[in-house]
DNA sequence: ACAGCCATGTAACTCGTTACATGATTAC
DNA sequence: GTAATCATGTAACGAGTTACATGGCTGT
């Protein structure tokens, strides 16, 4: 029946399952401060296909009314919407984790390059990780109070602190990664050299 | 010039700088190992593709002979090929990961079913996780002896280390989870008096 | 003999992207 | 008045998937 529908729109369903009715802007704001960290954030050509999909199939209640000279549709999850997504979360295997992380595949090439790129590559990736941890921490800070057993925000917290610590974890790997290449660097003048470098690696910054 | 190539095509490219000449079966089949942990497993018909682009742009120089009575198509890396890997790699920025949750993105939503369900999803993903554990862990062992400074696998290692540790946190977030949950779980009877389904199981982990 | 692996492709299709197009409201 | 934001779409396209098709080689 309701079989052919994407994982984004199950996300999407599943972003109107906290109570208010949005508009296809919306939810495209929803899903940059939050959906982007474990899914994607959908382009907003793919949210509108997205939910026109939802509507024809009765999983989403698309209210269209004149706010002074412009249409603007709201969107609310039906109940068939709530069934829907229960099905897929109870009876679809979740599948595990796909992750494309190009900073791990130029990594795992490093050697067709210069190790000062791998490590410039390295620092950016800290920067950025630097902004994520901060944005998340903002987001996991809005839902503080509202976290708690039966409360609406428990299951976005406990999201939202497995993410603060994957990204303190990635930015523990890549400064290990950093301290490891800074090695290869000072001893790259020494030639093949097959003894283990444990000594003398010297400070990165 | 050659700036229409997908990271997919790079990742090939990087596949054959550690000095095989490789059919796309063999491509695959690396890639399975290895690649489907920080990027994706291109399906057979992809790989096949990317070849055919690569090659069209001279980043790989295809070798057909008759093995037998079939024709057997072996892919080098090119000069102008590793020049192309290089340039990418220095100069295009890596981009942040993109993460598809799907784990994290239905324990986002847990609130639409029972608690039960994203326990058992938890747990179902307890069990992938160990065998991605195990899988990798064969990976890097069976690079040890080559993954010093100046040898051929040292970046492979790096990126090994990385994600078994990866995986290892994913582990821990996942049982942490779960120890919420079943918090949950057990003030959900004494707060209402509602019904218990299952006489008291208690299975931990 | 038959299953399973090796090996290579084509065709149809879907998800999702970028680019383009439109227009109204709000803030400076 | 003009820039940013709100709001909604269409069109072209690309990456990648599944399904299909073919056939040789290898081990039992």
């Amino acid at each position: 029946m309701s079989q052919d529908i994407p994982v984004t729109g199950y996300a999407i369903l599943g972003l109107l399952t906290f109570g208010d009715e949005l508009t296809g802007y919306e939810i495209k704001q929803r899903a940059d401060v939050t959906l982007r960290f474990y899914w994607v954030s959908p382009a907003m050509s793919q949210i509108y296909t997205e939910l026109r999909r939802l509507a024809d199939h009765g999983l989403v209640r698309a209210d269209s009314r004149a706010d002074g000279g412009r249409d603007v549709t709201t969107y609310a999850i039906t109940a068939a919407g709530e069934d829907a997504l229960r099905s897929w979360m109870d009876e679809t295997p979740a599948g595990f984790p796909v992750l494309k992380h190009t900073v791990l595949l130029r990594l795992l090439v490093g050697h067709a390059t210069e190790p000062q790129q791998s490590r410039r590559m390295l620092h950016d990736y800290l920067i950025e990780l630097d902004q994520a941890l901060h944005d998340l921490s903002e987001v996991r800070e809005s839902l503080r109070g509202a976290d708690g057993h039966g409360q609406p925000f428990r299951f976005p917290s406990l999201v939202a602190d497995w993410g603060l610590d994957h990204f303190a974890a990635e930015a523990r790997h890549a400064r290990r990664a950093l301290e490891s290449l800074a090695e290869t660097d000072s001893e790259t003048d020494s030639e093949t050299d097959s003894e283990t470098g444990g000594g003398g690696g010297r400070a990165a910054e």
